[in-house]
DNA sequence: AATTGTTAAATTGTCGACAATAAAGCATTT
DNA sequence: AAATGCTTTATTGTCGACAATTTAACAATT
């Protein structure tokens, strides 16, 4: 047998992130019930998988959750707390690109370039669910590549920033912006890079 | 041994913060590895409350999941990280403060007032458990007050800070510090609070 | 009509059992 | 002896069922 390395994602995390990507690009609305029956049926489980998926999403921070309650959708950061939250994420993903701009590879901008080239399309077709899917896949990129305990941090803030994520009112500006991003790294230029992720990353 | 019976607290809570004192603490050393069946016999309950907890905790990053190998405990932050966690985690304890620092009443001075007690005595006696129980309980305190969203964010960077607390050295020192954050805050003095807190958290 | 108390339904919490997977031990081959 | 393949054991993953709790619906009382 080939020792083919099938990076097999659990149950739980496909539930996870198809929830998340629902629930940022405003397909599951705000004040909605969650209910494990339903999912349970839904993704043809039983409901103890799913209990635990929405376990780790309310950890996460995209839902909150209520002994003996459920849980439900989350809502944005408060107004006085967006500005901390904007200023943490930059930072991380700062600190990670710095980490891991040195033992960038070829393939990693060959990554990196088909992200961005799914999220232009996506930006064109105003397709908001993989405009959101891609954008979050692009930043999760560099996080991920420096650290795996930091992009668990770096997730449940970024999250939550997104959450209604619909609010999003320019579409080629958003290509634009990951765009910079992107030609920053493929040059290596750090300051550039960073220069760039301030740009994108702002409360709103 | 059972635990007693809180009914605030879920029972998943409850096995969370026990496992997560002993973490914290190093009564569970590092890259050892944590058994279901084991710790379900050791709290009475059934293996799936201990898996919820475990999943719990692995989102919180004290503990490291492995898909069908379980998880075991993490360690601290990588030495090119740490300066990282120092700044967000002072980041977020500085903006929590500011914001309820108006809203601060005598009970939260009484109550501060009595951990900071709890505090002093365990440095005494040189207890590290209650040391470290303590330590994360008051920071929490403003914290929590402030923003249970935050709170959680808050806490996933924190305790990977004090995974190992075992190397604190100087116990007095600890309390002293304890000692000026508490007091800033009974004058309602959000300078020499940052400044007390600055000064309790840095990088190891 | 408003409040309270009681029952019924819906939902989450917990459990034990079994399936799937990984780790360890052991025999077999080179 | 080292490496390979098989078997056994230990551990995690999943499931359905039932208990505990919350919510609602409704009746009874003031």
């Amino acid at each position: 047998m080939p020792i083919t390395e099938t990076p097999i994602l659990s149950m739980r995390q496909q539930i996870c992130d198809a929830l998340r990507g629902e629930i940022i690009s405003g397909q599951i609305s705000s004040n909605q019930p969650v209910r494990e029956q339903i999912l349970a049926k839904r993704f043809g489980v039983s409901r103890n998988s799913v209990r635990d998926a929405l376990l780790q999403l309310s950890q996460e921070g995209v839902l909150i959750y209520s002994p003996n309650c459920g849980v439900r959708v989350s809502s944005p950061p408060r107004k006085e707390d967006s500005r901390l939250y904007a200023t943490l994420r930059r930072e991380i993903e700062e600190h990670c690109l710095e980490m891991s701009l040195d033992s960038w590879t070829e393939e990693d901008d060959r990554n990196l370039d088909r992200l961005q080239g799914t999220l232009k399309v996506a930006c064109e077709q105003q397709d908001l669910k993989t405009i959101t899917e891609t954008d979050l896949a692009m930043h999760r990129y560099w996080v991920r590549k420096s650290s795996k305990e930091l992009e668990a941090v770096w997730l449940s803030i970024t999250v939550r920033m997104l959450i209604a994520y619909s609010q999003l009112d320019d579409y080629m500006q958003c290509c634009l912006e990951h765009a910079a991003i992107v030609e920053a790294i493929a040059h290596r230029d750090l300051r550039a890079a960073k220069k760039a992720i301030k740009q994108n990353i702002r409360s709103k």
